[in-house]
DNA sequence: TTCCAGGGGTAGA
DNA sequence: TCTACCCATGGA
């Protein structure tokens, strides 16, 4: 399978947090991505990808029973999604030369050389807005720990463990079981929501990778679902291709003030404008001059 | 014990 | 549009 010009599995495996979050499995050392993958037959395989010589991709799929031929293709399909494979960063690469111009730093521009610039999302819509519900208000450990018991207690097993769990799963829980085994406090009303009305067919999530939908068409969708407010509406949309906006929260807001020399965390309004410069790529702009350090010399934080 | 995490909803000004 | 207050959980 083919990768994009300056693709780089390790960068865009550890783009994010996700992949320290179930059902994903990142191995640095044999540089593999892995996890369960249920496909629409209902079969739960585990899918395996590595890089295989210059911008080829390997793929491994292991699974039981008998595969269908439109199984590949099904898999194939989902690895373009989760490696944003299909993401033009061209226009954002002549939007960094008119931001950096041609000489100095060019923090951006190297950047995209080292094969930053594409975020690890999950398979499905649904379970990326799960996810991000997850991370709201509260210390990345316990992102970790509600995930992971959705995971462990709604997803189908698989060779190699749980697949994400399906809206219709999700769905058939109470309000009750999510504040009570999840233990996902307040967000138990809103997750059982979100995954009822995928299930029921009333949301169309993967409607949303639609280009064509404006942006702020996008974002006034998202913040119309419980427990989506501007942090996780942008965080969202960045994992949909828009950039445009931040995505700020407590993490980045400090991350930046601190590689900024700011002993003082600056308003949203003055991040807003320091990115302004950008245009419809702001946020990805800020994400990689937050994250750049992950990706040098100093070990992977999530 | 209090504080605060990769915030959001609501009421009131 | 802005602010105050509340909301659950869990680690420091």
């Amino acid at each position: 399978m083919r990768a994009p010009r300056h693709f780089d599995l390790d960068r865009v495996a550890r783009s994010h947090g996700w992949y320290d979050l179930a059902p994903w499995n990142w191995n640095p050392e044999r540089r593999v991505l892995s996890r369960p993958l249920r496909l629409s037959s209902g079969r739960v395989v585990q899918v395996e990808v590595a890089e295989s010589g210059a911008e080829a991709l390997a793929l491994r799929v292991t699974g039981r029973g008998r595969a269908r031929a439109a199984d590949a293709a099904e898999v194939r399909a989902a690895v373009r999604t989760f490696l944003a494979l299909d993401e033009d960063l061209d226009p954002f690469r002549a939007r960094a030369r008119a931001v950096e111009g041609d000489e100095g730093p060019r923090p951006v521009q190297r950047a995209l050389d080292r094969g930053l610039g594409r975020l690890l999302r999950s398979p499905t819509v649904f379970e990326d807005a799960v996810k991000t519900l997850c991370t709201t208000n509260c210390s990345w450990s316990l992102t970790r720990a509600m995930v992971s018991r959705l995971v462990d207690g709604l997803g189908e097993e698989g060779p190699a463990g749980h697949a994400f769990p399906e809206p219709a799963a999700m769905a058939a829980r109470t309000e009750r079981f999510y504040r009570e085994t999840i233990r996902a406090g307040y967000r138990a009303p809103f997750l059982r929501t979100l995954a009822r009305d995928v299930a029921a067919g009333r949301l169309d999530l993967e409607g949303w990778r639609d280009p064509a939908i404006p942006p702020a068409d996008l974002r006034r969708r998202i913040l119309e679902l419980d427990g989506f407010g501007p942090y996780a509406a942008e965080h969202l949309m960045r994992l949909l291709g828009r950039h445009e906006g931040l995505a700020l929260d407590s993490w980045t807001r400090r991350k930046i003030a601190t590689l900024r020399g700011r002993k003082r965390q600056p308003t949203d309004r003055v991040l807003t404008r320091w990115f302004a410069p950008w245009g419809e790529w702001a946020g990805l702009a800020m994400w990689l001059e937050a994250t750049g350090d992950w990706h040098g010399d100093a070990p992977a934080a999530p």
